[in-house]
DNA sequence: AATGAATGAGCTTTCATTCAT
DNA sequence: AATGAATGAAAGCTCATTCAT
């Protein structure tokens, strides 16, 4: 016999949307999607499954089903947030260009890249946290990334050939100094903004800054060590 | 470069003690050397309560004696940590230094604190992902750290005046620009270890990095915009 | 007299079934039986969820995935309680009955509903002891209910046009004149016997109260005011 | 060395206010009555010894040094609850009154006085929870109460033999039947007024239903059984 | 290939009480 | 007689994951 005043008995796991999306493909994009947003807003032990299960037009199980675990599938947003920068980055064709024009585009283009991307920002860094030990597992991420240096190592090379660089620095070097800047003032816009009472993301200190960086770090490159 | 007394910031041994210390101030200190280990090493989401009183000589029971929640022992730990970079910030004296070599030293002294204290680094990073919440409800970090800016805007003001510095900067974006680099070769460490096969920690990187940065600041500092 | 149906309200024998039982419905009811007798014993707060579970052939995990929380637990639990009394009650069939019967035979199935099921006069005084506030926020409690005044509400018309009833009451006072003796005898049958050194249950009280309840009731009614 | 911004490291249970009353009967008191609030508003299981101890001028230490346990302070309450009803009745005098009016005066004063002690009632209500095993215990609530069926014995002697009184009830019923209506509109205020949306505090209501309750069991008392 | 139902293990927190003077 | 500091035991609840088809 059915108590009607019991019908709101309902296991507490939300409640399975029909899926029958019929396109496991979109369906994996869609848990990625929803994933990175999770992941990059409460990390990795911080980003709940059952949250993620929820945004997504699927259910929690489809989620172990495509990807196997939470810490595979949040490798696999790692993955995909490097492959994002670097896929545009290639598309700067900076060899057009004459070396400290290159340089300035290339910091311009790494200081636009972190500043709309503040999930890649938040990525990173918890993959810091976490010794990047998902990084150092991913061949993926190692293959992606390394044509980074190559095109910081080819402009240095141009713009010492040519004499306009005036310092011979490790590609690294120059990289970290690049990266640093425009990862910073993301990845910290909160403390520093709230320490400093600065709001970092107001369009004015933005353009400041910007400047700022690409004119310091080109005159370092420009003066004699 | 020699830093004073970081000893006491987080002790290099701890001692051994009764399981009744009898000393509550001692075990408090216990409990907020070992979590902050604990949360550096895995955040505020993944660090455990548990693993806090396993590594104490203390139960579980006590930290929520002294400390409430996990998420107070947290921000407790937090400030602890910020008040160790300031409390020896201060103890600089960049005034009896001519501007550059001021400079030059603030530069140093930031790269050096931050070098050996990978654990202050990671704690930031983490409270980051946390939006800076419990900073924000902390008056006493905001407290902590409100000096550091004056110190650079001293600095600054002293430059000009002298003539040895060429560019009206804000405080905020020097400050910025000393503190990306310093942070991120210690946040970042891992993942960018990792991609481009470097070690971050190995002595001589180390040291050509630390001239690089305080090289590419002040050559900024004294160039006209 | 013989109530329908009770027997179904809480099984007398908990049949004993395989822990996986592969029958959801009849799981949930085996914890809202359970959990019944283990918050009509201790009350909200006394009540373990442990206990509950231990008592079941279900694991807590499983109150926590039907229930969500020990408070909608016992929430459901007294939605059930309120829902016994008034399922019975429908089935009386008083207009059939002239009105001084009819009233009679009210008092005598209240009486004999309360005698029968301590555990629902329990979890109504505990309800109480809680200011309420499940039933407050149910619905269900509250649609369940309505009904039971417009039955008296009903005789009372009937009994007062054909002239059998000569007082005018409210059908609230009515009700509450019934309710309280017949709640009372049981919610307070502990003190009461003990400090007065009788056992309420005892069938020979048991029936002289019946009818001095009773009598006393429908004379009332039946006296001019 | 002390670092200022752990200041508020503070022990997680209340701060202990400075008692020094030097009067422990005025201490002892004070915490009885701070428990009866507690219990009554939570019962034995929900009342918290730290909530007790924050509303007195007292710490919890001293609430166990003079009370030994919980359960204890809570026969305690029970005692003192108990003694406060029958005191007040022994000053009614009723043998000055004729019967009928003595009876009509006993209905009266019980139902004000639950009216008026609502904290009472709920720990009498909470004391048949606990099955009575604490006024089981206590010998004392047992001989507080005990005169208060002598009065009703009394008066329905006075009454039978004066030839007011027309039914020869035992004293037990008669007591019950008054106590009933009296508790109930208070014990389940809070259910009742929910579900039969009323409210049993509005003055209007109280009067009404006072003077039924007096009329109908004085009518029962003088109408040949 | 796809999924609804179920769950073991472990989490943070609470509470009455006792230790030690 | 009086008390500040400490605590064992267990409570309610959460989470990623697997069972079973």
């Amino acid at each position: 016999m059915k108590l009607p005043e019991l019908a709101n008995v309902l296991p507490s796991e939300p409640a399975s949307r029909p899926t029958r999306s019929r396109d496991p493909e979109r369906t994996k994009q869609d848990i990625l999607d929803v994933a990175t947003m999770e992941f990059a807003a409460h990390g990795l032990a911080g980003g709940r499954v059952d949250a993620i299960a929820a945004k997504t037009q699927t259910t929690k199980r489809m989620i172990y089903y495509y990807f196997e675990s939470k810490e595979n599938l949040y490798a696999l947003v790692l993955e995909r947030a490097y492959a994002g920068i670097r896929r545009i980055e290639e598309q700067m064709d900076l060899d057009r260009l004459d070396p400290e024009t290159a340089l300035r585009r290339l910091i311009e283009f790494t200081f636009d890249y972190h500043d709309a991307h503040p999930e890649f920002v938040r990525l990173v860094a918890i993959e810091n946290i976490h010794n990047a030990e998902h990084v150092k597992a991913s061949l993926a991420v190692r293959e992606t990334n390394r044509p980074a240096l190559k095109v910081v190592e080819h402009l240095l090379s141009r713009g010492l050939k040519s004499g306009v660089f005036k310092r011979d620095l490790e590609a690294v070097d120059l990289h970290l100094m690049i990266s640093a800047m425009c990862f910073y003032r993301v990845s910290n816009r909160q403390t520093f903004g709230t320490i400093f009472e600065c709001n970092l993301n107001e369009p004015k200190l933005r353009e400041r800054q910007r400047r700022m960086i690409t004119d310091a770090i080109a005159l370092f490159m420009m003066s004699p060590g």
